[in-house]
DNA sequence: CGTAGTCTTGAGTATCCTCAACGAGGGTGG
DNA sequence: CCACCCTCGTTGAGGATACTCAAGACTACG
């Protein structure tokens, strides 16, 4: 069984932290302000006015779709330097929560960042540049998730993990989202995704230090499905 | 055995015809040229430099990816009304076909395009807001796809179809692409769409009108898997 | 009217899901 | 400090679902 901590009232403070910042942004870094949320907390709620835009700093949260069934189904996962809460209607679709204790997100006031945007050509071109970014980022996905068999599907998340989640210093793939979390993003049972690393661990192409890094060896078994 | 056919040099003529068109892009019909493809013509290649947006205006196309080996699949359906080849870096990842013999698609330069909206607001925010719009339908896009059994998946494929390529005329969705495309769309194999029409069909949840046109009888049944 | 491609249906098999149980880790309270 | 609980992760066995292979019916188009 899952359980969802969805206390409200994150620790929010008024930025002036030197965080390494993309230039367009510097000029509307004063409307900014930064976040902390507790694991499972909600950052935004399915059914909210789509007010602000969103930068993860660091943790990770996920994107989460409530079916009408009362499912859930895992759309994204969002890791440090994403930019998310993106919506042209009104009303969100979607939740996104937390999946690390401590994740830190900052927010900005979308109007605001659109009337600054009028009189400020790079930061407009910024904010298609980084929409067509999330666009592309969203069709690769599709990729992963449209595999075939469970082999193929867990073996092109590692690799799109490990372009986007990598520790440098431990060479290794960060984890963060629990088994469930993958099997529901993957459109597979928990138990199919275990049995899925598994594989690859006695077949040698991934490595375990601990259950949420990995050391990928051999890239290409994880690419293709060789059963 | 499917067939590819991908002759390039389009009929491409310089528009002036007065199609309706969003208000935003007045501004800019100058710099729009249309051009015809036939059935299964390449619109654009992956590994082609982004330097044109697309607005498809008539007709059907899909976008395609190609894997490593070798295989093919379909990451999205383009219908009327559809813009599509907003890209950040300048390299695609996808080509696109028309599916639709007579399919009509106006080309806007890319960079012209930017420059307009560096001077012009409101075209800025069009172009974002239709950046947003796409973001939306590739998530949505997840959440048909991603799910778990043949039957959910057709369901809520014709549902969304139903949403997009109505005709308003006959009462009909149309489903311009094969069932191939459906199959490679969904990841599920071209008998088990077949399956799943026909037992939609014997369960008088939907109806055909030829191979192409359907009517949908019972939504509820489309959307709730009831085995 | 013929051909090629598309669509449907059938039978057998492999894959993945469900149900079940157990081990490991982290946090809390005695 | 240890015991307990809860969640997470892994492994096993059985059954349902979807894929593969195969063949026939239908459509579109020249």
């Amino acid at each position: 069984m899952l359980s969802y901590v969805n206390g409200r009232a994150p620790t929010r403070t008024t930025s002036t932290a030197p965080v390494t910042q993309i230039d367009p942004l510097q000029g509307v870094a004063h409307l900014r302000s930064t976040a902390s949320y507790r694991r499972g907390q909600e950052i935004y709620g399915a059914g909210e006015s789509a007010e602000f835009w969103y930068h993860l700093l660091s943790g990770a949260a996920r994107k989460c779709a409530l079916l009408a069934d009362g499912r859930r189904r895992i759309v994204d996962f969002l890791l440090p330097g994403d930019f998310f809460g993106f919506r042209a209607r009104h009303q969100r679709n979607f939740a996104v929560e937390a999946i690390i204790p401590g994740t830190i997100v900052a927010t900005y006031p979308r109007r605001r960042i659109e009337v600054a945007a009028d009189t400020d050509p790079a930061l407009g071109r910024w904010v298609r540049e980084t929409a067509f970014e999330s666009i592309s980022r969203s069709q690769g996905r599709v990729l992963i998730t449209g595999r075939v068999t469970a082999l193929e599907k867990v073996g092109s998340f590692l690799v799109e993990m490990g372009c986007r989640s990598f520790d440098r210093i431990e060479q290794t793939v960060v984890l963060p989202m629990s088994r469930y979390d993958i099997a529901d993003y993957l459109g597979l049972s928990v138990e199919t995704v275990s049995r899925a690393l598994t594989g690859f661990k006695q077949r040698g192409a991934i490595r375990f230090v601990g259950p949420h890094r990995v050391r990928l060896i051999d890239r290409r078994a994880l690419e293709n499905d060789q059963h």
